[in-house]
DNA sequence: TCACAATTCGAACAAGCGTTCGAACTCATG
DNA sequence: CATGAGTTCGAACGCTTGTTCGAATTGTGA
């Protein structure tokens, strides 16, 4: 790798970290400076801007979910385990990647139009995915009824940056198995027992 | 009501929109201003400053949440019931004030120590009351458990605001129905069924 | 050692921000 | 009409922001 990549990776990995703790808006090109060991004029030799550098780190690690994704679900067949698998991989990549994550999660709407549209493009392919896995499981459920399940499935899964401790008790593993639990066994499953309640 | 109060909710309902569509950071006073039909100035006659405009709109719209919820449990005794009308009025509730719901979703920590802890103690106080709602649900559920699982329902539920459309086909009442049963259908139904896989 | 490209950065700039201030206006009351 | 408290706002201030520029420094091949 040469060094220049070397040097854009760094800065990408620490603009990530600031951007999670402080929020986009609130960190200044200065933190960014003062994060990466560069100087304020010095980044702008590896990016165009502050907004340029938001738009790569949700760029980079979409581009990763969605194709561990992709490979995550190709292991199995059954549309059970297709959508658990795409949870256990979704969660145990959020939990390994938090701050790109919540910068994915949390900025979605920092961007300015046109790499706003380029990062929705990604967006669209991923929800694609689930709710294609989700035909797949639930094929007899309204329309309607899939689509808002994936959201609330993401909102489970998104939601983590909110409140997971990567220091605390459960691990990712374990999160993982309880939230694809709560929403195979509620989704796929309780259909008869609850819905008319 | 007095002119007076009735300019600073006027204010206040104008603010929250804004904030929800442009976001807190991205929000100046000049567009307050305008959305308000008030000056720039006038409006220091009200407020103390952005922040405090803020905090107002997130601690009145918490306050209103945490009374419902208190109330809306209070109709049902049987545990699942209880759940169920927590859910309910959440959704419902998210629904009818969408862009203050927003505002206190994603602005979680847009204010500075003072006001933060002042509105997490409220927060405090709501999830103490789900995490009670869900040990009467599920006793035998593992601490760990149960405390990821109260965040995974708040996940579904505070999502919304990113993808929830109140003219799209499915009504708040059909939305809260499809998250109560994805949750207690998983959570409190599916232990033996899942779990394993 | 030289020349040239790659890289770094101190210093400054223009623009936009939240906030302030004092004067002007409104209006019920005597 | 006169008074004074309640309310409004144009104009300006001081500060922080993202970005730029040109000079200085480093690295590289001949």
């Amino acid at each position: 790798m040469r060094p220049y990549d070397e040097r854009l990776e760094h800065l990408l990995a620490r603009a990530a970290k600031v951007f999670a703790e402080k929020g986009y808006h609130s960190t200044t090109m200065r933190d960014l400076a003062a994060a990466s060991g560069m100087s304020l004029a010095g980044m702008y030799y590896y990016v165009r801007g502050k907004e340029a550098l938001l738009a790569l780190v949700q760029e980079r690690c979409f581009a990763r979910v969605l194709a561990g994704a992709e490979q995550a679900i190709a292991a199995a067949t059954d549309p059970v385990e297709r959508v658990q698998a795409f949870i256990r991989h979704h969660v145990t990549f959020f939990a390994a990647n938090l701050a790109e994550m919540k910068v994915l999660s949390h900025e979605a709407n920092s961007l300015t139009a046109e790499r706003h549209r380029k990062v929705n493009a990604i967006k669209r392919r991923y929800v694609d995915l689930l709710e294609g896995l989700l035909r797949d499981m639930a094929s007899d459920e309204p329309r309607a009824e899939r689509g808002a399940a994936a959201y609330a499935l993401f909102g489970m899964m998104n939601w983590i940056y909110n409140w997971y401790d990567p220091a605390g008790e459960i691990d990712p593993d374990r999160l993982a198995g309880l939230i694809a639990r709560i929403f195979v066994g509620g989704f796929a499953e309780a259909r008869s027992t609850v819905q008319g309640g």
